[in-house]
DNA sequence: AATGAATGAGTGTTCATTCAT
DNA sequence: TATGAATGAACACTCATTCAT
């Protein structure tokens, strides 16, 4: 199996500053058009247009209406590794990092909710073989979270249970401002859900 | 605006029994095949197929593609409200109820996992009135929620911090077994993991 | 290897007296319209409109446009056959033969003029493996032609020499009528082309 | 009917040793391609890396795809007329005339295999007017060497009936190596078919 | 009530051609 | 003169929906 498959798609521009430039446009502009109307009901057309290029020279970028699927997800993935990165950066005691992947992971997610809507809602669609190199860099994540939880807990003398499930919790609690948001969004503020989202993570982490 | 509009589907055939039958062989034909394949890429005459009826005769039963989407999700809301409803009715103290609302919650998410995943992924090709429609269903749904969770608060002598947040989240966690599945399905059973989840939210709800 | 590959393409229509006829209607359709303005320039819809039913419908009968094309080729294969067979029914001796086979021919290839100049013209464009069968049949069909010139020879002790070329001669010769008809058609008639060439194949074959 | 419009492409580029080599790489690269592939199925650009220049640079001397498609009728026919004639200059007699006919003939279009398969296949691509061009110098082409017939036939006292169609039969034989060699070629090589060919002729010229 | 054939609007993708650099 | 990026017209094919039987 080649890692080929599963790395972004090939374009047939040489120039590799337009490809980062327009890609990048397209990309926002997918993530614009896909989160309002749907993944389906956008025509390659709409993309184009709202990245301010042709509808042909899409295909000079990009291979396929999949491809600018697959750029989302990518996209997503990385904004959420340089974010929670750069959060544990600083950090030094255990409590510390805990603090700090928490509030990245909630950052990340709130900060590119529409990337991170369009990957749940589309994912499905995009080929087999791409799809479960996602689950694998998802899983990564998970585990890059799990191995801090684990630390903490020795540190602090915690248990945290099957760290294997309380990881996957970490990682999945923020998609609640996603998922929910409609219902709560005029009576509390972002900062508030964020705020009671870790309380809740954290309470939740201390068993005993 | 009318109730009409986000009402079941209309049909052409006057004998109700039959309707009965033919919808529900629909809504589980839909279920699965959108469920494994995702609905664009299916077409109505899978879905005809699966029920065992031809193409021609589903629209006897229901006007539009777009229908059978939203019977799935009115098959989920109903079965919700029957799971939780007689999981509850046993229930006496405000800590039964608690403990049932839970439960039933967990149970009929992992019972519908098609129909929710289905209804996650695809809710928002349903018309923007009938969607409007279901938010409002799960909206009541989590204010009966919010109810039970604000009674047993203040019999028990209990903070619960933000009720609206707090009910919100109990809708939610169960999907986390849908969500993340995928990645610990293996490892953990379903039980454990209904039983993780029970223990995760009693300890979030004591907020002291 | 299987043989599906290379047969007639599938109908999803199950009524089979209304396939031939709908595939009956597409394969005089495709002829003329291809042989007017050529395979590429042509749109499905032409082909269609020929053939009095829409645009949709075609692919009801057929799977690709290219599924056209392949059946023009095997109508005249069908054909070719069908006419120097029955040519050949009434002969005797192997002299009626070789005159039969000429005949027939030469017959067969100018009836089926535009069939024939849409084969000669696009058949590099059907698929690889379709492609092969046909060169398959054009290869029997001109073994047997080989045979009788064989049979002939030794009958009436001709010697024909290298009766593979020869036989490959006779199947070839009749295109003259279609690759340079253009020049002659307004000066000679078709009948006369057709004893002229006779004449000249039943010279070339006497070698001595 | 201006010339014009039957004429060899115009160019941008002034210098005309640059157009000349320019030129010849573009129908040759063009002749290996469309051969290979077919007209349609070659891009341009497919062209244009084949003669080591890039897409855009092809615009500069030609003006279109079928300008490409043109100058390889064109080479074609020039090629003709060169390897005929000189084929025919030392012949003083009529016979040795004929022999020179024939067999330059054959050589011509051996050695341009790939320009007339092309030009067969592909000439109905190219616009009405040239087209029509090309069929006259193809009638050149053939009355040229029906003179060369007549006189023989007067000097050696042959009847050759139908001059028309005799000559058009000579122009036309060569091509039967083209359009039935894949039957042949592993049984006979190319030398057998042209003395074959010629025999043949020869043989079917002498009508009496 | 059931069938399945007919329809045609809709869209991803290709590629000849243009043109600014 | 050469380049290669941009353009948009064109087209095969799909499939939800209709309707005659």
């Amino acid at each position: 199996m080649t890692d080929d498959a599963v790395t972004s798609p090939t374009s047939s521009v040489k120039n590799p500053i337009l490809v980062r430039e327009r890609r990048r446009a397209l990309i926002d502009a997918a993530v614009e058009v896909f989160f309002a109307k749907g993944y389906h009901a956008c025509r390659v057309a709409d993309v184009a247009e709202a990245a301010g290029i042709s509808q042909g020279t899409v295909y000079n970028y990009v291979n396929s209406k999949e491809d600018l699927l697959f750029m989302i997800v990518e996209d997503h993935f990385l904004a959420y590794e340089r974010i929670v990165g750069s959060a544990l950066e600083p950090a030094r005691t255990s409590r510390e990092k805990l603090d700090a992947l928490l509030k990245g992971t909630v950052e990340a997610i709130f900060k590119y909710r529409k990337h991170y809507v369009v990957m749940l809602r589309e994912l499905h669609h995009v080929e087999r073989n791409r799809r479960r190199a996602f689950m694998q860099l998802a899983a990564e994540q998970r585990k890059f979270c799990e191995n801090i939880l684990v630390e903490i807990a020795e540190e602090e003398n915690l248990k945290i249970g099957n760290s294997l499930l309380m990881s996957n919790l970490v990682v999945f609690l923020p998609s609640f401002l996603i998922s929910r948001g409609w219902d709560f969004r005029k009576e509390v503020n972002e900062q508030e859900v964020a705020e009671f989202l870790i309380d809740f993570m954290e309470r939740g982490l201390r068993q005993n």
